[in-house]
DNA sequence: AACAATGGCAACCGCCACAAT
DNA sequence: TATTGTGGCGGTTGCCATTGT
């Protein structure tokens, strides 16, 4: 009751640092009403935790914050307070923010420039591609690790309903997610991506089978190498690999 | 210059786990 | 064992600044 909301001015952040570096903060419910302040303790303690806590560090993140970020979500998924715990000085809060609002983005972005690199489908006479669209009766061309993934789950469970969700999930899931190199921290598209022979082109069972030069062996790359290795043997047919 | 759309971020909300009673 | 209080977590909201038209 009578309890402020919203923005905290910078008399409440005072109030609030200075009687916490006085008396600490073992009780947050009580905490306000000691310190004089018309909020709640849930909210005192957010805004110290996020905000005013002396050995938060303020500013942009650094590439090798957001590079740690990337890796720990891979491993934790949207365990953020477990992500932050391993980056000094980061709240949840804050890794949460900027994990929705740049390396989500980011990484797909990124991960369409690499799909498009490495997009399947054979020109070559060793592959058969009538029998990859008899696998798959409602698409012709397997775009992409996620994409196929997606598709052979429907395969094993036609009778599960994916939600945009799921699919949304789906398309963020680092199972496939190759490691990251330089052309991740550019906004633009390289010069390369952006002339990738098979980004404008209509007929995409003529997609030519390449591996991306980056691709060492040992990589997190090879999950996805045997994923399409099994796919060309459902498919029948197996085309020549390159060695590593 | 005015308005709309978009993005970034701080703060809130609802739920859960756990300890104390 | 059930209830209550508290802290913590992740998802979501809403405000404000910036950008686009």
């Amino acid at each position: 009751m009578g309890l402020k909301k919203g923005p905290w001015s910078p008399e409440e952040d005072q109030i609030l640092v200075s009687h916490i570096q006085q008396y600490g903060h073992g009780n947050w419910r009580a905490l306000p009403k000691q310190a004089g302040l018309l909020r709640c303790g849930k909210s005192c303690r957010l805004r110290w935790t996020n905000y005013l806590r002396p050995d938060i560090k303020r500013g942009n993140f650094t590439r090798e914050e957001e590079e740690t970020i990337i890796n720990l979500h891979e491993m934790l998924g949207n365990r953020w307070s477990a992500i932050a715990a391993k980056i000094p000085g980061r709240t949840d809060n804050e890794i949460k923010n900027v994990w929705h609002t740049h390396l989500k983005k980011k990484i797909k972005n990124y991960q369409s420039s690499q799909d498009s690199k490495r997009r399947t489908i054979i020109s070559t006479p060793k592959c058969d591609t009538k029998s990859l669209e008899n696998s798959n009766s409602e698409q012709n061309i397997v775009t992409s690790p996620q994409q196929c993934s997606s598709e052979m789950s429907s395969v094993t469970d036609p009778s599960m309903e994916k939600t945009s969700a799921k699919n949304e999930e789906m398309e963020y899931s680092s199972e496939y997610f190759p490691q990251i190199d330089e052309s991740f921290w550019s906004d633009e598209l390289s010069e390369e991506d952006a002339n990738c022979p098979d980004a404008n082109i209509e007929d995409k069972t003529q997609v030519q089978f390449t591996w991306p030069e980056s691709v060492e062996k040992g990589s997190k790359v090879d999950d996805s190498m045997d994923f399409w290795y099994n796919l060309f043997i459902r498919a029948g047919d197996m085309p020549d690999l390159p060695e590593f």
